[in-house]
DNA sequence: ACTTATCGCTAAATCGATTGAGCAACAACT
DNA sequence: AGTTGTTGCTCAATCGATTTAGCGATAAGT
């Protein structure tokens, strides 16, 4: 029940509890305790199985070897899979990991940096929301250590690691043009996420860069609060407002889902009747019938980004600011062949 | 930097620390404190935005009001989302979650209980990897409060929060056999994991009850280990090696997932040449053409119960055993149409 | 012989909250 | 007056590890 102390050891060595901590702290050299002493302390700390107390060490350095990670929707493919790596990279490093999910929401998020905050996390991974600003602000001036996944706040120079969003829809936009579509639609949301505004951004300069302009009707924006229902039925609506329409784009998964699900109730079929993209990867574009061309982050990457950022704001305290951006992937399946029979 | 102390109101208010302990934590009456410095000493703490501080009350009372919880893979469907609702349940009870996967390896298993351990959480929501009924065991032994998840060890009598997978595989091979399938096959992981050797001998159970028997060459049996790429060519394999085979059954998500890329690089079709039911929904299921048939789990009442369970044990340290078995739901989709074109 | 240095280790304060024991002041009662 | 009770609060120990300051003993230097 109770756990092994350090003046369990002390008492058993006969040595003061002073002696056992530098030892096993590694500092026994520095603080030249004699190799016998060291020796038999460590027998000993191995021998009761001694794991000191996370607490009592955390209240005296200040230290609690935890990270918090806030995620817009951990069961999110993307997120989740985010948070299997950084949970793994972050235990290499002896950190544990608290989350929460702000459902981008801004409440919540401030609520969730708050506990975590309360809960004296050594360092921070934040998908912020909208909004978000003063509170990162503050926790920047606090000088806590903290890296953006995702996105980042444009107003506030901070630590992020994320994808090149206009680039991932600029190739997605340009790869539809050279397919030879001509109506090419795009579906995003309402909110101002800023990497949202970049795929759009991205878009919309493939658009201009390759033809006259791009007219405001093509251009749906979804907001975040709908039900998936009323995020489906606006989507058949939008798609039927369009004539000719022969192309469509997703800034993200979720609304690509969406996307598939309003495309199938409205009897259509991906890479016949309609060219579709969406962004992000997910099982389901991957095996849909036909493929669903998407622009693929690198998870893996991303994830292990942020914990080395992190990591390094956790031990160098420098000042220096790191802010990755890492190329995002067109994965060409057969959602986008032209006219043709696309299954496969 | 420094939060606001104890000591800290207890100066302003020109009481002593104790008091204000009494105060903040609702003690006032019982520890006989006038209304007067009570009320100074809650407007003080709200003016000064006191927050306790965590690590220090934890060493005291041994409480960390933070709870374990391992999955086997927080990236997977169906732990992703019982993540997200414990996390949201936990925090109305004021606790954090500290998560990690096992991926079903049991050295990775007791390294995420040791942390755990180590930590102090207070209590353990976990899916058991086989063999680590030593492990659980010594948790019980130890009082800690625990649940376990998804699964449960047939030698250990604990908590825990399951689906009824008997009658969920059950019912799934009931409904093939009175769509009018003949050839019915299976596919599950070799590990023992308890609940998918329950799904095989629901399925087979059922199996046994309308039919004479059931050939062992239309079970399958795949490595957890095996890479995906080795799973699919065994699935495609086994697949062709049964002639006129017009139904299979998935004991989990992921190997439905590996199914229907070995189905679609057969270039058969589900719900034509093949009928198809994996256990566990996803979106990739629902919107498949044309929906994969599967047995759903209620992950909106598995979080809930694991928590309701989990403050149970938290709270009233009754040395009562909770096991809730929740039922599962056949989602009949296209799939399983018998020879009919099946695409919706 | 006397100062200074080095070695090897320890005492005690500290982090912040909790809590069992107990004290001063006054009232009530015999 | 003396005992007992009540009220309203405080003292000080405690949880376990870390860390600063420093002590006694021996060695080295002058």
């Amino acid at each position: 029940m109770k756990g092994v102390s350090i003046k369990d050891i002390a008492k058993q060595a006969g040595v003061s509890p002073t002696t056992v901590s530098f030892v096993l702290n590694g500092k026994a050299k520095e603080k030249r305790i004699s190799e016998q002493v060291s020796k038999k302390i460590l027998k000993l700390a191995a021998k009761l199985k001694y794991k000191p107390n996370q607490l009592a060490r955390g209240l005296r350095t200040g230290k609690t070897k935890t990270i918090g990670l806030i995620v817009e929707d951990i069961a999110n493919h993307f997120f989740a899979n985010v948070a299997k790596i950084v949970e793994e990279e972050a235990d290499k490093y002896g950190y544990k990991v608290l989350y929460g999910s702000t459902e981008d929401n801004l409440q919540k998020a401030k609520g969730l940096l708050e506990v975590l905050e309360y809960r004296q996390v050594d360092g921070y991974i934040i998908t912020p929301t909208v909004n978000l600003d003063k509170d990162i602000e503050a926790l920047k001036h606090a000088r806590k250590p903290m890296v953006l996944l995702d996105r980042y706040l444009p107003n506030i120079p901070t630590n992020y690691v994320m994808v090149n969003n206009f680039q991932g829809a600029y190739d997605a936009a340009e790869y539809l043009m050279q397919q030879g579509f001509e109506k090419i639609a795009v579906v995003t949301i309402t909110s101002e996420q800023i990497q949202m505004k970049e795929r759009l951004d991205g878009f919309l300069a493939a658009m201009k860069a390759h033809r006259s302009g791009f007219p405001r009707k093509m251009l749906k924006k979804l907001s975040f609060a709908a039900t998936k229902e009323e995020a489906i039925e606006e989507i058949k609506s939008f798609i039927k407002s369009i004539p000719n329409l022969d192309a469509i784009f997703f800034t993200t998964n979720y609304l690509g889902i969406y996307g598939i699900e309003a495309v199938k109730e409205l009897q259509m079929q991906i890479g016949e009747d309609i060219a579709f993209i969406s962004f992000d990867d997910h099982d389901l574009f991957r095996l849909y019938s036909p493929g669903i061309t998407c622009v693929s982050q690198p998870i893996h990457d991303i994830a292990r980004n942020v914990i080395q950022v992190l990591m390094n704001e956790l031990n160098n305290n420098t000042n220096q600011i790191n802010q990755v951006v890492l190329p995002a992937t067109l994965l060409k399946r057969g959602s986008c062949s032209k006219g043709t029979n696309a299954r496969i």
